[in-house]
DNA sequence: CGGATACTTCGGCGGGCACCGAAGTTTCCG
DNA sequence: CGGAAACTTCGGTGCCCGCCGAAGTATCCG
C-alpha cells in the first residue's frame, strides 16, 4: 500500500473499519447502544448465530479496543468500550443512505408496536433519543437552556437549570458536556454529551422513565410526564 | 441477521463501514481528506494497484455515498462526499489504537522531511491541521476567541475577529460553525467546521500559506508568519 | 487521421473469513 | 456430587472479495 513510504495509516484505519464491517458484529454494537453490559449468549441469540460464532466476533471487538468486558462467573459481559466509540457508531449509523435497503415495514402487530416504542422514547447509548430526546432538546433551546448559534453550548441558564435538579456534570473531561447526535427517527438532533447521559440518568433514577422489556426502548411515567411539563413546559402527550 | 424481525440496520451499518475496511479504499480516503478532487490514476498510483482496481473500488465509493465524482473528459475526478463523510474518516482516524502499528520511522531523508513538513502544517479535508493549526486553535483561545467551557464556540469577540478579517460565514446550515478536530500529529485539538474551512481558505487566498508539492503538506510564508503575528500574537516561529 | 493517455470490462486466481457443530472447560445450583 | 448452563477451542466447509493483466472504449492532441 501507499507505495514507497507506507504511512501505515491506511491498514490501521481499514483493519478499526472492518470490526465494523461484518453484519453481525454491527449488530452486536448497535445492540450495546442501549448502554448496557450483554452477554455473549444474549448478543449470539439477539444475532442470530451460534455461540461459538459469537465468542470469536467477541475476541475482535474487545481485541480492537471497541468493546470492554468484564468477566463475572461463567458470565462474560460486553459493553461498549467509552463514549467515543458509541459516537462512532453513531455517526456511522447517521451516515447510513436512507434509500439502502427499503426501510420494510414491519409485518407482525407486535413488531409495529415494538417499532412505535423505541420511536417514542428510547435510549441511545447513554443519552435519550426518539420523539421524546427531541422534545426535551426542543424546549430547552425554547427556553434558552441551549445555545445552537456558534456550536452547541450549555447557557448559564442551563447550567443553573441542570444545578437546580441536583445534576452534577463531571467536571470538564475530555468528553464535551453537550453534543448533538441526530436522531434517526425524527431525523433531528437530540442532546447526547455528558449532559444528556446525566439528564439521561436523572430521569431514570427519579422515576421519570422506565426501561420495557430488554431493549432500548423506554417509556414514559405518569410522574415523568408531569416533571417534563414543569420543568420544561412539555405538554402532556409529547407523541 | 437478528433472529425474526430484522431491523436492517445492523446490514446497513455494516455496509458502510465495509466500504473503509479495506487498505486500498481507505488508502483513497484518507488521501482524498485533503479535500481536493483526485483522478483515478493518480489514487491507484497512491495506493499502489492497477488502474482496473482502483476503478472498481471507487465504483463502490461512489455508489455507497461516500465519494463524489466529477468527469470532464476523459479523466474521472473524485473527492469526499461532503464534509460529513470527511468527519467520519477523521474521527475514525482518531479512534486508531495508538499502539496498533508501531509508528514506523521514515526510512529515507526525504520521507522524513516530507512527514517533517505534514506535521508543521497539513490541510485536513478543508481547514488548517498539524503545529500551525493547533497553534492557531491554542492562539484564538488564549486571545478570547473560542470558548471550551461549555462545548467548543465562538465568542462575540471571535465573530467580530473573523468579520474584521472579511470571513463571511456561511449561513447557519446544516454544518457547525466551529468544531473541534482531534489532530493526530499533535494529539490536541484544532479548529474545524465552516469557521475552520474559511478561515483556511483565507489563509490561501491571502497567500499566508502554499501547497507543497501534490500532497496535504502547505507552508507558512513570511507574510503569513507576520499576519498570524499580527492577527493573533503567534510568535515568529511556531514550529 | 493516428498515437498516446485515461478509464472500463472481463475472466481467472488466490486468500481470508464467517459459519457451524462437536467436544472440552469452568461455573452454578440443587 | 451430578446435571445444566455459559463459554471456548478446533476442524472443516464454502463463499466472498481483492488482485491482476489483457482487451476494449472514449478522449485528447499533434
Amino acid at each position: 500500500m501507499n507505495g514507497y513510504h507506507a504511512h501505515a495509516e491506511a491498514t490501521d484505519l481499514a483493519a478499526l473499519a472492518g470490526l465494523l464491517a461484518d453484519d453481525t458484529r454491527a449488530s452486536f454494537c448497535l445492540a450495546l447502544l442501549d448502554g448496557r453490559a450483554w452477554t455473549a449468549t444474549e448478543l449470539a441469540r439477539h444475532a442470530g448465530v451460534a455461540a461459538s460464532t459469537a465468542t470469536g466476533h467477541l475476541n475482535l471487538l474487545v481485541a480492537g479496543g471497541l468493546l470492554a468486558e468484564e468477566r463475572q462467573g461463567r458470565h462474560r459481559y460486553v459493553r461498549l468500550a467509552n463514549a467515543g466509540t458509541a459516537e462512532l457508531i453513531e455517526s456511522l449509523a447517521c451516515l447510513v443512505p436512507p434509500s439502502s435497503s427499503g426501510r420494510t415495514a414491519p409485518r407482525s402487530l407486535s413488531a409495529a408496536s415494538r417499532r412505535q416504542a423505541m420511536a417514542r422514547a428510547r435510549t441511545c447509548y447513554d443519552h435519550l433519543a426518539g420523539a421524546l430526546g427531541v422534545s426535551i432538546a426542543d424546549a430547552m433551546t425554547e427556553r434558552g437552556l441551549l445555545d445552537w448559534d456558534q456550536g452547541l453550548a450549555l447557557t448559564p441558564s442551563g447550567a443553573s437549570w441542570l444545578a437546580r435538579l441536583d445534576i452534577t456534570l463531571p467536571p470538564a473531561a475530555r468528553r464535551l458536556p453537550v453534543r448533538s447526535c441526530l436522531d434517526w427517527t425524527e431525523r433531528r438532533p437530540h442532546l447526547a454529551g455528558s449532559a444528556g447521559a446525566a439528564l439521561c440518568a436523572h430521569a431514570f433514577s427519579a422515576g421519570w422513565i422506565t426501561r420495557i422489556g430488554s431493549g432500548r426502548a423506554v417509556m414514559l411515567t405518569d410522574a415523568g410526564r408531569s416533571a417534563l411539563h414543569r420543568h420544561l413546559g412539555i405538554p402532556r402527550e409529547p407523541g
